[in-house]
DNA sequence: GCCGTTTTCGGCCCGACTGTTTTCAGTCG
């Protein structure tokens, strides 16, 4: 049986979630919650670490509780804890948490007073009127039960995606930029962490008090707003048309005074605050979303600067506040410098219209010219990829002489590499053979099918394009595409090493589809000593703007510009791939 | 349940909005 860590994570959330509906103590819900979350993020694979409670328990907010039940888990496949609190409720209760509008303590009054124990019998008392009449439970209670369920039915509820999120933010910014009042805007959330899915979009607003409510007033009016979820004078909440996306948007107005310290609460994430809050109160102060403040006088509340300076930290991107040992870091004024777009000054992985972009070779290297890049990788695909009109090896010969002529036009304003996106095989073999793999100047080797084979054949099969000796990138590493397909499951840790051994890279995919590899892995990778190559897999035109979402996932990883092949200079990338080239 | 540069016990972040209440609990972020 192999066992995963999502499983296991899974478990710790049901634990604290029938807790919850049970009304146990706050603080080991919370602990659960935070176990859960920090075994979800965990690279190394709890299976393989085993039944070791002294290793288990040396994992940051693992303590010897949670320890002795991973290893418990690991043994007997299942916990004796979770095991007993299932017994106490109907199994389909805890679903009824993810209803919005729905806490533990409604939960727990349908269920003992309606005989409530599923979202199904939730549904058919709410057609029956079989609720009306519960004591703390009201008519618009009720309504407000109804639309949330029929949202919930509707498949809206799933997380979006970062560009998706993104574009709609920026629409709704321009909005508010326009009306009066507004001195500034921005999103925050996990949209300005730059997570790879978003659950819904934080607006904030900096105005005077006085322009606060027509603001709320005139966001709920917006064009893409359907329903309105709350409206205050300072805090309102929409959903947007289900043909924008069906998002939750929320929006706050706040005093230019109180600007930043509401940046930085409201970018979160929750746990990196909790622990500001914790280092603010232990130097006597106190953070809210309106000021750091002593004996209730304000300290800093202007800029998110501002605030980590009074608390004797250095500033913190969004991207690192996820509680990922930052607030160290700051302390000690060791904080990476992390990458940044323009930091970017190569692209090696796109496609032209030889495959399947939408592009000539000449108008893929002037955009990259346009960018300002001084190298451009074309890299088509191979002939497995007959959907994506792989190129044959013949079609490849031409292509590369194609490519050249480009290149001879070109003049030297660009340097033209002639490489291939060529498929790692199920069994790690590559597409083309050795022999004409080395007439590319480059070759990017990714996984395109067989992407559910397990995760020992997926280890053996990345370790082996890995040791192609003509390799320089492994793209999209596993093959996941956000909220459609897991993707293959390696042993991340194998191919880091193996990896970081070779000198080969390892893609960040930019296409906010893939994200590949995703944020924690990325960060392993680093600390493994593995270069990254971010790279947007561009098929046409406007595929070059998805860079943001590639440089945001590098940053959450912690990464510096020394740490992204496409940072180097033209001469050290020259070198460096003749380097992975034996 | 977790944790320790005041602590191995006693803390553990904070506020807005809603709905059902006569002063507040529940939910959410």
């Amino acid at each position: 049986m192999s066992v995963t860590n999502q499983q296991i994570a899974a478990i710790f959330q049901q634990m604290a979630d029938i807790l919850s509906i049970l009304d146990g103590d706050h603080f080991r819900i919370l602990s659960f919650q935070k176990s859960a979350r920090i075994i979800e993020e965990l690279v190394d694979d709890l299976a393989s670490i085993g039944p070791d409670e002294k290793m288990l328990a040396g994992i940051q907010g693992i303590g010897k509780g949670t320890a002795q039940r991973i290893a418990e888990f690991l043994r007997t496949g299942q916990i004796k804890d979770h095991q007993d609190l299932l017994a106490q409720i109907p199994p389909g209760l805890p679903a009824l948490l993810g209803i919005s509008g729905m806490g533990p303590k409604t939960v727990a009054l349908l269920w003992r007073e309606a005989g409530v124990d599923s979202i199904d019998t939730l549904k058919s008392k709410l057609e029956s009127d079989g609720l009306t009449g519960i004591k703390g439970l009201g008519p618009k209670k009720i309504e407000n039960l109804k639309q949330s369920l029929t949202f919930a039915a509707s498949s809206e509820t799933k997380r979006r995606r970062l560009g998706d999120a993104l574009m709609l933010a920026n629409w709704f910014l321009t909005e508010l930029r326009k009306m009066p009042g507004v001195k500034d805007a921005n999103y925050a959330g996990s949209l300005r962490r730059g997570k790879e899915t978003i659950g819904d979009i934080d607006l904030l607003v900096a105005a005077d008090d006085k322009h606060a409510q027509a603001i709320s007033d005139a966001f709920v009016k917006l064009d893409l707003v359907e329903t309105i979820l709350a409206q205050g004078k300072t805090k309102s909440s929409v959903r947007v048309a289900p043909t924008a996306g069906g998002m939750q948007v929320d929006l706050r107005v706040l005093e230019p005074e109180s600007y930043g310290a509401a940046l930085l609460y409201f970018t979160g994430s929750k746990e990196h605050n909790v622990r500001l809050r914790e280092l603010a109160i232990k130097q006597g102060m106190k953070l809210n979303e309106y000021a750091l403040t002593r004996d209730d006088k304000p300290v800093a509340s202007k800029t998110e600067t501002d605030i980590y300076r009074a608390l004797g930290l250095d500033y913190i991107p969004p991207e690192l506040r996820e509680d990922h040992g930052e607030i160290a870091l700051a302390t000690e004024g060791k904080l990476p410098e992390l990458v940044r777009v323009e930091d970017i000054a190569a692209e090696l992985h796109c496609h032209t219209d030889a495959s399947d972009g939408s592009l000539t070779i000449l108008e893929m290297a002037m955009l990259a010219i346009e960018r300002g890049f001084h190298t451009i990788a074309i890299t088509d695909h191979s002939k497995s990829q007959t959907v994506a009109n792989g190129l044959s090896e013949e079609r490849l010969e031409q292509h590369i002489l194609a490519v050249r002529e480009v290149a001879k036009q070109l003049k030297g304003r660009i340097n033209l590499l002639v490489g291939s996106e060529v498929d790692i095989l199920a069994d790690g073999k590559l597409d083309y053979s050795n022999s004409l793999l080395k007439e590319l100047d480059i070759v990017v080797a990714s996984p395109h099918h067989a992407l559910n084979q397990d995760p020992a054949k997926a280890t053996k099969r990345l370790l082996k394009a890995i040791e192609n000796p003509y390799v320089s990138i492994i793209g999209h590493p596993t093959g996941r595409i956000i909220n459609r397909r897991p993707g293959l499951s390696p042993d991340m840790k194998q191919l880091f090493h193996a990896a970081a051994q070779r000198g080969v890279a390892l893609e960040i995919n930019a296409n906010h589809y893939r994200l590949d590899l995703r944020d924690t892995h990325a960060r392993a990778a680093i600390e493994a000593g593995v270069k990254l190559a971010i790279d947007t897999d561009a098929h046409g035109v406007s595929d070059f703007d998805q860079l943001i979402y590639g440089v945001l996932t590098a940053r959450r990883a912690g990464a510096t510009k020394a740490d992204v092949v496409n940072c180097m200079s033209a001469d050290a990338l020259k070198k460096w791939i003749a380097s992975t080239r034996k």
